[in-house]
DNA sequence: TATTAAAGTGATCAAATGATCAATAAGGAA
DNA sequence: TTCCTTATTGATCATTTGATCACTTTAATA
């Protein structure tokens, strides 16, 4: 009886591989965390050890390529614009926004490794924060003053308080994703109407609390 | 010239030893994680690392008891006939409840060992989301009921969306603690008028998406 | 003051883990 | 088919780290 030689090994090129060393390890990192062990993931990706080595220097440089490959490519900008057109209501815009926002952010891998980021003291994800502050939440912010005909932002900037209200709205949001990913408490895979509600639930209380703050 | 000698070994309670450990291992492991070591841990308490084991069996031990230092003792009963005091405004209730519980909540040590309980598949946080769940929102949405004559909650229990909505306040709120203490990304001490706005928010929108949800 | 229970420590073990290197083998080029 | 580049690996090193144990020191007590 023949001894069962699958020990076959799989010669790939340079590129090849190192995408499947990072495809892998971002699965791998996002499931157990950045403590994870490299010979793990070798055994993961059915290669040895060492060969982790001879395509990145350290398992440091691992994981930075991990943080790019999941934070980078996930921005649309086109996001931008959508929140700014004037011709469709609102509403919509936020809906479509959050909807394919979500669409592309809540998935276990990038929200696990978002909060790993954090906790481990990385910077990237502060970056991040900025990029929601900028792009979306001051959009936000103008756009709910030009709906109600309040002060226009050209003289008055947008306040701190106005701020936190979009980051309450967009908090709330990615708490939902939060509950899933991380803790595990959600079943439910739609979580569209929960969107739609908290969309509208602010643009219902948000005005009557941004009159309320530009009054001073 | 006379050997500083401050080798003088301190010999503590079994009591007093094993609070102090817990006590320091609270600080050091919000810091770094449950990663830290058991040696740094022992340098910062200004004893040998074998001490630790005298007074926990495993590593694990100590985390476990940091768990329930953390997590026992922070949840005020009285909270609960609080938010359904119906001889105060609803608006009232809910400030209060979530000053106070902000206050006992957003502690550096709190908000970090939450999130890497979290991470690390413990089933704790899950169990105070459930807190969260059966002694805050379904309050909250009871009392929002009672409030705008909706439905008693006798007759139609609050249904998902409810829940998602009461959620989403829940949530925004939380996520100011992560954006402080998860990223610091914020510097300001006070958060307490952008809780009033995001209840604000909260009770002058959800009137109107109760409505709807309940048209059906 | 002498005794003693137990708090505390230095030395050390064993396993885990990141990293290195000489040797092997796959597969395209000649 | 033969040669040769280089992808790949087994063996191994060095360090880290949780855990153990025989021995030392403290301080309450008789």
């Amino acid at each position: 009886m023949p001894q069962t030689k699958t020990k076959k090994r799989k010669r790939l090129s340079r590129d090849e591989r190192e995408q499947q060393i990072i495809d892998e390890a971002v699965r791998y990192f996002a499931e157990v965390g950045f403590d994870g062990q490299t010979r793990e993931l070798a055994r993961r990706l059915g290669i040895s050890q060492p060969l982790l080595f001879r395509y990145f220097p350290t398992k440091g440089d691992i994981v930075k390529r991990v943080y790019e490959e999941v934070y980078l490519r996930r921005w649309q900008p086109q996001w931008e614009d959508l929140l700014s057109d004037r011709s469709r209501p609102l509403s919509d815009r936020l809906n479509q926004f959050y909807h394919e926002y979500t669409n592309a952010i809540f998935e276990f891998e990038w929200v696990r490794i978002l909060v790993f980021s954090g906790i481990k003291g990385v910077t990237l994800y502060q970056q991040y924060l900025k990029l929601i502050h900028d792009k979306v939440l001051d959009r936000i912010c103008t756009e709910l003053r030009a709906e109600h005909n309040f002060p226009d932002l050209k003289k008055t900037p947008p306040t701190e308080r106005e701020f936190d209200l979009a980051w309450n709205l967009h908090g709330g949001i990615f708490y939902i994703a939060i509950r899933k990913f991380i803790y595990g408490s959600e079943k439910r895979e739609n979580f569209d109407a929960a969107i739609e509600d908290s969309i509208a639930v602010f643009l219902a209380g948000a005005p009557t609390v941004f009159e309320a703050i530009l009054k001073d």
